[in-house]
DNA sequence: AACCTCATGGTTCATTTGTACTATGCGCGA
DNA sequence: TCGCGCATAGTACAAATGAACCATGAGGTT
C-alpha cells in the first residue's frame, strides 16, 4: 500500500519555464513518479488533464487569465476525484485559505527542498493531505477571524489607491458616511489602528493586491 | 568571437531548490554553457565562485541572510570582473535600479522563455548588457525622480505600520512636526495624495517591505 | 564663499479621519 | 418568526492629517 505499483502520475502546471523544468528533473530521478503532462497556465492544464488524467496535480497559484484557485475550483468541478498540490511562493493566510477550500490535498511553498516535494505528492498521491507546520499554523491563525465583506474589501482596495472616504463615496454612489463606515469595519476586523495599516495587513494576507 | 571556443562557464545561485534545478537542466541541453556551480546563499556563491569562477553568475535577489543587491556589490568588490545577471520575481523599480547600480549585467524576471534566458547568460558572457524592454522601461521611469532619504523610508516604514505622527516622533526622539515633515516629504516626493498611497507607491516600488 | 540637501522644529488652518453611537431594510438560516 | 450580518445613512465630537508656509544648523559640492 504505501509501495505502488504503478509510478504515481503527477501533471505539472505553472507559468514559469524554469519551474517546469526543475520539477520535471527532480521527478526524473523519483522512481515511482512519472511527470506525465505539463502546463503553463489554468486552460492547458484543464487540456492536459483530459490527455492524460494525473494521480496529482502540482500546480502553482499564480497564473495567467485564471487565478489559482478558481482553475482548482473548475478543475474539480470537472473531475471530483482529482487530487491537487499546490506549490507557490504566496504565505498569504487568505491563499492559503481560499486553495483548500477550492479543494486542494495539499500547500507546499516553492522553497521546499526535493525530498520534502517528493513526500508531498506521494502523500498526495494517497489520499493524505500535506500542509507544513508552517503553513498550518498560518491557517490556525485564520480560524475564528472575521473576514471582510465584498464590499469591504472594495472600499479598502480604494483606500489602498489613496482615495478619501468621499472620493471612495462618489466611485461607489454611496454616501460618503456609509464609505466611512465600511472602512471602520474594516479597521475593526483586521484590528489596524489606521487605514493605513488596514491596507498593509490586507496585503499581506492576500486580500487586496496592489498591481492593475 | 562570437562562437567562444570554451562553453560558458554559469553559476547559479538561488535559494529554491526547484530553480536551481529547472535552470541546470535548462543548460544542459544547451552546448555552449556549462553549469560550474551552484549555490543557495550568497555565502555559498562567494566559496562556489572561488572553488571556480564562472563567466557569468546567474542569481536572485531574494535570498536569506544577506540582500541580493548586497551580494552583487560584495562580489564585485572581491572579483571586481565578475559578469552577474539577475534573474528574479521582481518588478520593483528600486530593485532594479539598485541591481544595477551594485554592478549587474542584466535583469530577467524568473518567467521568461528559455531561449531568452540562454540568450542572456550570451551577452553578459560577451560583455554586453542585457535588460529586456520591460524592464528597461521601468528603469527610464525612475530618472530624475526623487528618491527617499533614509530617514523618510524609516519613516514610511512606521507609518505602514500604522503609526501615527506623534508615534513615531516618540519611535524616533525627534519632534511629531518633524514626523509630519517628513510624512509631507514622502508625499510630495512619490506624488501620493495621502499617506496610505505613499505606502503602496513605495511598496510596489520596492522602497519598503512588508515582512519582519 | 555660495550653494544645496537633509534633518530638525515651528505656526496656522481647513479638511479628514476615527470613535461612538443610532437606525432602517434586506436576506438568510435557525 | 426571530435573530444575525450586511449595506445603507445619519449625528456629534475629538484627534489626526495635510497644505502652506518659515527657519536653522550640519554636511556636503562647486
Amino acid at each position: 500500500m504505501t509501495e505502488p505499483a504503478q509510478r504515481i502520475k503527477v501533471l505539472i502546471v505553472d507559468d514559469h519555464p524554469v519551474v517546469r523544468f526543475g520539477l520535471r528533473t527532480m521527478f526524473e530521478s523519483e522512481t515511482n513518479i512519472l511527470v506525465t503532462g505539463m502546463a503553463g497556465s489554468a486552460r492547458e492544464a484543464f487540456a492536459e488533464f483530459d490527455r492524460e488524467p494525473p494521480d496529482v496535480v502540482l500546480m502553482d497559484l499564480r497564473m495567467p487569465e485564471m487565478q489559482g484557485t478558481d482553475a482548482i475550483a473548475e478543475l474539480r468541478r470537472l473531475h471530483p476525484g482529482a487530487r491537487v498540490l499546490v506549490l507557490t511562493n504566496y504565505e498569504g493566510d487568505e491563499y492559503i485559505v481560499r486553495a483548500l477550500q477550492a479543494g486542494a490535498m495539499g500547500y507546499l511553498l516553492k522553497n521546499t527542498p526535493q525530498e520534502e516535494i517528493v513526500r508531498g505528492v506521494e502523500m498526495v498521491a494517497n489520499n493524505q493531505r500535506c500542509v507544513p507546520p508552517f503553513i498550518a499554523q498560518r491557517l490556525v491563525e485564520t480560524v475564528g477571524r472575521d473576514e471582510l465583506s465584498q464590499r469591504e474589501i472594495e472600499v479598502l482596495t480604494l483606500v489602498a489607491a489613496g482615495k478619501s472616504n468621499k472620493e471612495i463615496a462618489q466611485r461607489l454612489f454611496i454616501s460618503d458616511k456609509t464609505a466611512r463606515n465600511h472602512v471602520v469595519s474594516c479597521l475593526t476586523k483586521l484590528g489596524a489602528d489606521d487605514r493605513t495599516e488596514a491596507v498593509t495587513i490586507a496585503i499581506r494576507r492576500g486580500l487586496i493586491h496592489l498591481d492593475e
